[in-house]
DNA sequence: ACCTGAACACCGTTCAAGT
DNA sequence: ACCTGAACACCGTTCAAGT
């Protein structure tokens, strides 16, 4: 494991332990053992350290949608898993989730970074695609209906991380929310034969 | 106009002019000429005032809000006016709507912040409720509808802003995504007794 | 009640110097 | 090529002291 290597696993250690002003240069390079400019033989500054622990973060996630779309399954119960894969993750890393979707200086940093983003967005899409060509999803365009099924997941978790969105309220989990939306989206693309009301018993 | 109020302005415009780490309580206090430490005095530390920044924003977005929703017309233009208020005001003031929306310390202040938030909430599901009468919106619970369409409205800001929905590689921007998400929850509303197609011609 | 200046414990970053 | 220690210019926050 090189030094870079290193540098990169104990931010991300410090990131998850206490969010993202506990990963000073200093505490990083305390954290394996060299001093708080060594960083700077490995990475051109914080942000550079920090956009190398999103690379592999947004890999991780290009993974794992890639292995849910070539599984064999329901193309519905495969977008559900995957779903439910980004829900976890935000709710399990939401340091690292941000560092991801929402910090605006990481994001400025492009080059693989923006690449590895993009790789991720486009096997979501993969996913998204095969609801539409069983028509459980409406046949718009693709890349417009990922964007809006990938935002509004985004706009789920990041308000729910920040503690806007409070289940005490009788407001939905991101969980939830996303199911509401794939099944009012899968009424409008698929209108039932026989009309079915909600309101009514 | 006291010296509290003054300190809110300034933080507010150092906001715009520079983000939030250009928020400083020396240029908070040089701003209107006061020393780094005055702030203490009105203040218990940078999140207070920067909540009090926040809570004025909030106060701001519910009066908008609510003069759209008590002015004459039709509930579904009514609703597209305030998606485009609420996107105008992410777009030009991108660090106000990070520190209302996205971001987590602020949020965890609760109290006055909390409740103003909540207002703004309130007042934009008023407006949803009035769509969800007309059928233009499905009859599902109106805070879990508002719910999910505040969630892609937030996230199609918040990925925009950020730099990762960029118009270049074929995403939509936030309005069009927007006008996508109603009208595909206004079909599984109100199915069509013709049954239009959007492929042909 | 409101403000100031000095001080403290942090930061990221730069640089000369070492191996 | 990789690392260190000192130094610089910042921070937020605390505190004794002033009016």
């Amino acid at each position: 494991m090189s030094t870079a290597e290193k540098l990169v696993a104990a931010a991300a250690a410090l990131l998850d332990a206490g969010g993202e002003s506990a990963v000073t240069l200093r505490a990083v390079g305390h954290a394996i053992g060299v001093s708080h400019n060594a960083p700077y033989k490995h990475f051109k500054d914080r942000g550079a350290l920090l956009a190398a622990v999103a690379i592999v973060d947004f890999e991780t996630l290009t993974d794992a949608f890639a292995a849910i779309r070539t599984s064999v399954g329901e193309p519905l119960p495969k977008l559900k898993h995957a779903l439910d894969v980004f829900i976890r993750y935000g709710r399990d890393y939401p340091a690292r989730y941000r560092l991801l979707f929402s910090d605006p200086d990481i994001a400025a940093q492009g080059g693989h970074l923006e690449q590895a983003a993009l790789r991720t967005f486009f096997e979501f899409s993969g996913i998204i695609a095969e609801c539409q060509t069983t028509r459980d999803l409406p046949a718009t365009s693709n890349v417009k209906l990922t964007s809006l099924v990938f935002a509004t997941l985004h706009g789920l978790i990041d308000l729910e991380s920040g503690g806007r969105m409070r289940h005490e309220k009788g407001l939905s989990s991101p969980s939830e929310s996303m199911q509401l939306l794939t099944t009012l989206l899968g009424q409008s693309a698929k209108p039932p034969l026989i009309k079915k009301t909600t309101s009514g018993r």
